[in-house]
DNA sequence: ACTAGATTGTGATATTGATCACTTCAGGGG
DNA sequence: CCCCTGAAGTGATCAATATCACAATCTAGT
């Protein structure tokens, strides 16, 4: 937001490369709208081509299986896009957006996006340097998927959840410590594994709970651990 | 290749947009290089970050886990190009690239291919365009293993692997059929558990197998199964 | 043709984790 | 202060599938 309390596109990410003078080109085009928390942006197959400027709320992108299950891919905040997927290829929406919080973002037409895009090649770079990352998450989420089991998924997803303390030095806190169900979608199980995984840790030490607050005692440790799960199996093999 | 026998970046899809004169620009800063079967063209983790353009072969995009199971992100053939992200985002490769038969290709540094995407628009978009393909993949991906047993995600497999016969009209072909070493590779499984899902559906007479071709006798009933599975638990769940 | 090596079919077994069904707990309005 | 609802722990059960171990086939190359 700017001085005047307007909100304003000056702090997203992906338009970084840009003037004032065209930023303010690019907001004349585009559409201010709110939405609620648990409002639906958009859903999964909808033909719709927009992209979203967040500059205040959180979004949560997901997807459900025909028997309901809701799988998650991502979470944005303010300064983050999303939708440009649809409005680069034309094709239907591949998941679905649901504001996690009351949230405020810019609605850009895909013409003027893909106009954009065509005519200025730092921005171009810009959404491009930020598929990449996107293909590289994919990339390790599939690849978890594939080799780990649901407990040590769960343990991978609290080291990328966890943040150090501001106090003590090699202790790291989950802060605050989402609902397991939302943990479970992440990482794909159920919240009753999520809760036997916590559950296991606690007796040695690794982790210790208080309230919304999760601590890993021994960040190295855990991590160690998956790995090193990995590598019995690999072992026994080697064995036999 | 161009009549001489000499090999040219005139049938890479990446580069439609470019005119005879930036091709043979752009040609000019390439390094062609040969690959035998087998042999690694980079590998997880290296820190190059050349672009490569493939004009005659097949190439396949693994990663391994630690405890050494193979997994296939895709397979790319002559026209494709790979290597783009680490020459976006600079980061160090994230898969391993294996030449699948003997293969000619282009390689480009990633300077002038960065060059390239800054000046020349409709080329940035096209490898947008490409990069907005792999997401989908990925994210559909995800969700099948997040939602499907391992036994329908090998007949989703076979779904995509199939193509119509030349002869019959609804009847559709997988040829030639791949190991089901690389089947499993492809849907996180292993080989004994494609072998049982196939012979599940043979008794059947869903499926049939001539040597190295399989045939789908009923597409469209396959689709169904796959679907009539997951309805099934969700009816499960609203009863109770 | 013929053999070496890869590929495939299949049984037996053990384990993981999804599902169900409760109980317990926590917190935010009336 | 006390519900009342959503969140968390946990036991029991069961189906799916990774693993291991062979036997049976194929396929190339000589």
């Amino acid at each position: 937001m700017d001085e005047t309390g307007r909100p304003t596109l000056a702090g997203i990410k992906l338009l970084q490369a840009l003037d004032d003078a065209e930023l303010a080109h690019l907001e004349a085009r585009c559409r201010w709208r709110r939405y609620r928390a648990g409002e639906r942006v958009f859903e999964r197959g909808e033909k719709t081509r927009d992209v979203f400027f967040i500059t205040e709320g959180r979004t949560n992108i997901v997807d459900f299986s025909l028997s309901g299950r809701e799988v998650a891919f991502a979470s944005m905040e303010a300064g983050d896009s999303f939708g440009e997927l649809a409005a680069i290829d034309g094709r239907p929406r591949s998941t679905t957006v649901v504001a996690a919080e009351a949230s405020t973002m810019a609605v850009l037409g895909h013409e003027p996006f893909l106009d954009l895009l065509k005519r200025d090649g730092a921005t171009a770079l810009l959404v491009l340097d930020g598929l990449a990352g996107v293909v590289r998450k994919s990339d390790e989420r599939i690849m978890e998927l594939s080799t780990l089991a649901a407990t040590h998924r769960v343990y991978a997803e609290l080291l990328r959840m966890a943040k150090p303390d501001v106090a003590s030095p090699d202790l790291w806190v989950v802060r605050p410590l989402p609902p397991l169900r939302e943990i479970a979608s992440r990482v794909s199980t159920t919240r009753e594994t999520v809760a036997r995984a916590l559950g296991q840790l606690y007796p040695s030490g690794l982790l210790s709970r208080k309230g919304r607050n999760l601590y890993l005692m021994d960040r190295a440790k855990l991590e160690t651990m998956i790995q090193a799960w990995q590598l019995d199996t690999a072992n026994i093999k080697q064995k036999s």
